[in-house]
DNA sequence: TATGAATGAGCATTCATTCAT
DNA sequence: AATGAATGAATGCTCATTCAT
């Protein structure tokens, strides 16, 4: 009988080999013979496991935004934030703050502009934001302690604006990290976010004022 | 006499080339053969007036810089905003809103991931940011209508914020533009906005409500 | 005890799926994976049979050969053809002229390319012949009506002719399937044939009459 | 002004350096890389006037056809033959009887596989085949000295018979050269249309015979 | 005996760059 | 100044073969 392999393990090996060599030398300088050295097989190997190179950079994608995804939901099931302060602690997560955290930004950003044109690609990104938004829904429900109860289009638009508020805080440090630091970042989110989502927490978040 | 030909003319029509290949290829795709017949010339005129493929993408990457700048300019030397809402009103230029501010955000998305490698993008993103942001200084100055007169440091942190909040909506709205009409990022940038400049017009931005 | 496999019985499985795969994909397109398939084994089968991918095609070309033989030894055994137009009648089964044929002559002729500079596969090729001409040599024998005993010599010339017309007419039909129903294939060996043979069983053939 | 050169030169050229490489190697032998060597140009320079390796097969294949057919040219444009045995050996210059006919046939007939699966070399083949019957009708009408001026139909399978025979005997010859010295060629394609075409020349070639 | 995962040499192909004109 | 033919290094991919199980 031949050698039984996991199958799914070693496609997350050579998915996550491809994340440090994409970081390293960039995706356009990712070579299919780099990843399959820094996973430890042969390039044979590879295109054994993986239709070709597409599918190897897709599937680093995919693994990018699992990990992102598995972090924030760590952060979150430990404990919903009850107060503004608190979640946006728990979005500091979120950010390039340090070395493992940096380098998935790098490689996520990495992915945009090749993104734009490609479907598949397209595809994993925005199924990556709607699991984003979604889990943003509850906590930001939990923080609302007056007013009328938000309907889901406005949870949706407040959790749109989050969101947003990360991305551009994430990509501008990850562009320029030694002018960003972690203190900076959390100082510019919280910047953002504390009255948008203090006015969310209070129920004061109504267009009313807007208009008025 | 040599034929007297502008120099710099010739280089703008192949960096302006440049971008639009970039914009249909992306970074990747994007090869120099097209950029020549984009530009009506020749594989070997590139080469003359750029000393290889880097330099190219870097003239489109400074190109698409010069025009980003350009429209702001353009907007704000109208008039200068003086209060929250024509602010708000006069940033959503700088957002993917018609097919011409959607290809310079495309083009200059996909460069972002290949600054993080290049030292030249990167410097020239930094630029771009450097001067986005100073633009900022004296309209979000004029804003203020009470409290103390903010410090430079506190501008530029409000601009800080102000530029994530425009990067992350452009940013969502470019890579899934069927998702996000001219509409939805307004009210997106909105939300993320107005909560924040109206505190800061007011003067009650201060620290000290983080802390109380 | 170890299992007893009919070694020769799995040769022969895996030989005539490689017929079945050149047939589709073409000599170079055959692919040993898909011989396998084919064949209903392993990869590892294979090579466990056969010593190599020249192996196995050398095998199907061997295969093809003692078809085509047989197809004939069937016809021939029948009963010997006792008139000319008999013998050409019953030459016919040597044409592509159904499917099955058809199949044949399609892998046969995509050998010959390959026969040409493989001193293995010719060999088998000329084994062919001599044996296809060997059993043509008592039919013709038969025929002969009238005028002397040819000369050994003298019925390996006309089975030679013999044979380079059905060839002829064979190959044609196999490049050109849809211009060369069995009708036209018939007649046009017919053509060839009848007034060769007919000389030869009269005994007319000999080489006076061209020197006269 | 950048160096002018022979397109279509170099397109035969590479053509003809093809042949060379696919008569030592093969058809799947044949790499690009040797054919550049053998028209002693880069491999780039056989990319940039072929639009890939099936491009150059096709080409070395139509240069195959273009000899052919000019070779059958020269001899029929000498003069008409006027009678049976001057046609018959007109027809000799289209067997493998010199090096430089062997090759011609070495390579036409590695072809024939692959033209079974390859529409577009079929097409060529087809081609060939047409001009060739085609070049025949004229000379074969010269030879008929008595009895009904043959149909057009009747003329064409009388061609198709004579190419036929010069297949059979060709393809024969090509594969067992050291067993067909031009003398057995000449002789067995004597034997196979002499009757033929006598009995066509004297118009005695009718379907009456055959029914009767 | 039989498996099929893994190997890795070999190939066509792409494309920035060069340079004779 | 401008051309575009030619270069050739570099890469993804294929697939016969090997071999641990």
């Amino acid at each position: 009988m031949p050698k039984r392999v996991n199958l799914a393990a070693q496609r997350r090996t050579i998915a996550n080999a491809a994340i440090d060599v994409i970081d390293e030398a960039g995706l356009d300088g990712a070579r299919l013979r780099d990843v399959a050295r820094a996973a430890k097989v042969t390039t044979g190997a590879v295109t054994h496991y993986f239709d070709g190179k597409d599918a190897v950079l897709e599937a680093a994608l995919a693994e990018i935004v699992r990990r992102t995804l598995e972090r924030i939901d760590a952060g979150l099931n430990l404990k919903t934030p009850t107060d503004v302060h608190a979640f946006i602690a728990s979005s500091f997560a979120s950010l390039p703050i340090d070395e493992y955290s940096r380098q998935e930004w790098r490689v996520w950003l990495a992915f945009w502009g090749r993104a734009i044109a490609d479907g598949r690609l397209r595809a994993i990104h925005r199924d990556h934001y709607e699991k984003f938004v979604d889990r943003r829904i509850a906590p930001l429900l939990a923080l609302r302690v007056a007013g009328p109860r938000p309907t889901r289009a406005q949870l949706r638009k407040c959790a749109d604006a989050f969101v947003a508020a990360i991305d551009g805080v994430g990509m501008r440090a990850t562009l320029e990290p030694e002018l960003w630091p972690p203190k900076r970042q959390r100082e510019t989110l919280t910047d953002l976010l504390l009255p948008m989502l203090t006015a969310f927490a209070n129920g004061t978040d109504v267009r009313g004022p807007r208009t008025a």
